[in-house]
DNA sequence: TGACTGACAGATATTGACATCTGTCATTCC
DNA sequence: GGAATGACAGATGTCAATATCTGTCAGTCA
């Protein structure tokens, strides 16, 4: 009928993200979003070979802008020691704040299957890799044994899956919560063993 | 009718983790359970009051045969580190094994909800504690700082998390997860922190 | 010609009539 | 009288008919 602006892949994902953040994964139809674009569904499909793939990008560009936020900590100086720990803290806000204002659209994150197995891995790729740096940083300043850029941004990441994985979203309003977080931030610190 | 020998709650409790092996817990009735018994449904809600408390006991039995399988690592002497990480492991491999060997009555472990939260709770009091006796030895060995002992036990539960929490039973069948495992394990132990 | 449409087939979800299950309790049995 | 029964009401689950949705594609429009 008309074409005035050809349509974009970014519209098509805000709108999407807009459908899910209001009518929840389990009710939004890729009709739906095409409606609010005021096109067909076809057109939709012209921009994403499935309904799978869109949610996928919807996620993508959502834990982008996580891992956005999260990377002025990685690349400030000063203590590493103490920009880990605000980094982790921060992290588990975002998770936390993400999951009770915007429900619906966090319980789309959640719910990730194969589909969106290649976003999450990449996402916890950028994620560890901002550990990483924090982790040199603090190699370099003699704050951190050196052997801990082995292994150590992974196995941060996943000592503390409690408090960011969104499986776990329904702990998080327990109370203690943050006082557990402190407990293990201590031990990754720290460690068991007396020096 | 009769009543050669009057039904006892451990018997229901057999038949019904039997039932629940077999069937999983969305096919599994409570008048399957007390047909395998020869009895009614009725008499099954002599013992106890709900279906739910039913798999309440079925999951709390089960917790604590897990419980009596690691208590022996908890209770030997030696280096607090190995046993430590000996018992990990044993926790992670029995978790594994479980889910392997009897998915059905594993995923009525896994689907906890509010009637089984003091059941699980119970269970990570009983499992925090064994950690608790192995850090003490520790601490008194030398092997240990002695500041783990406040909130050294959940911490170490905290994080290692992934390993035996049944929500994350999907990624245990990942290559590389001792691997990430024994990453963690040597964070708990050793710390980041240059020494 | 390239963006978009809308009719279509097959897949998926919803509905509502029906069947089964849970939990109760007055009654039976020893 | 204590243990068990089985008929029952209300809750929950099942299933097949029906409606909606996904994904395709030949055709329209500028």
């Amino acid at each position: 009928m008309m074409a005035a602006e050809p349509l974009t892949r970014e519209q098509i994902i805000s709108a999407a993200e807009e459908a899910l953040r209001r009518y929840g994964p389990a009710k939004t139809t890729v009709v739906d979003v095409a409606q609010s674009l005021g096109v067909s569904h076809g057109s939709v499909y012209r921009h994403f070979p499935t309904k799978a793939a869109l949610r996928a990008a919807v996620v993508q560009q959502g834990l982008e802008q996580k891992a956005r936020e999260l990377r002025p900590i990685a690349e400030e100086t000063g203590p590493a020691a103490d920009r880990l720990h605000r980094w982790l803290l921060t992290l588990m806000t975002i998770k936390r704040r993400f999951a009770l204002e915007d429900p619906e659209l966090f319980g789309t994150y959640a719910m990730i299957d194969k589909d969106d197995a290649e976003v999450v891995h990449e996402h916890v790729e950028v994620l560890t890799s901002q550990i990483t740096r924090i982790l040199e940083d603090g190699v370099e300043a003699g704050e951190f044994r050196p052997s801990v850029l082995e292994s150590g941004a992974l196995a941060i990441w996943d000592a503390t899956t409690r408090f960011h994985n969104p499986m776990h979203r329904h702990e998080w309003s327990d109370p203690g919560t943050t006082e557990r977080f402190e407990g293990v931030w201590h031990l990754l610190l720290d460690g068991i063993s007396a020096d």
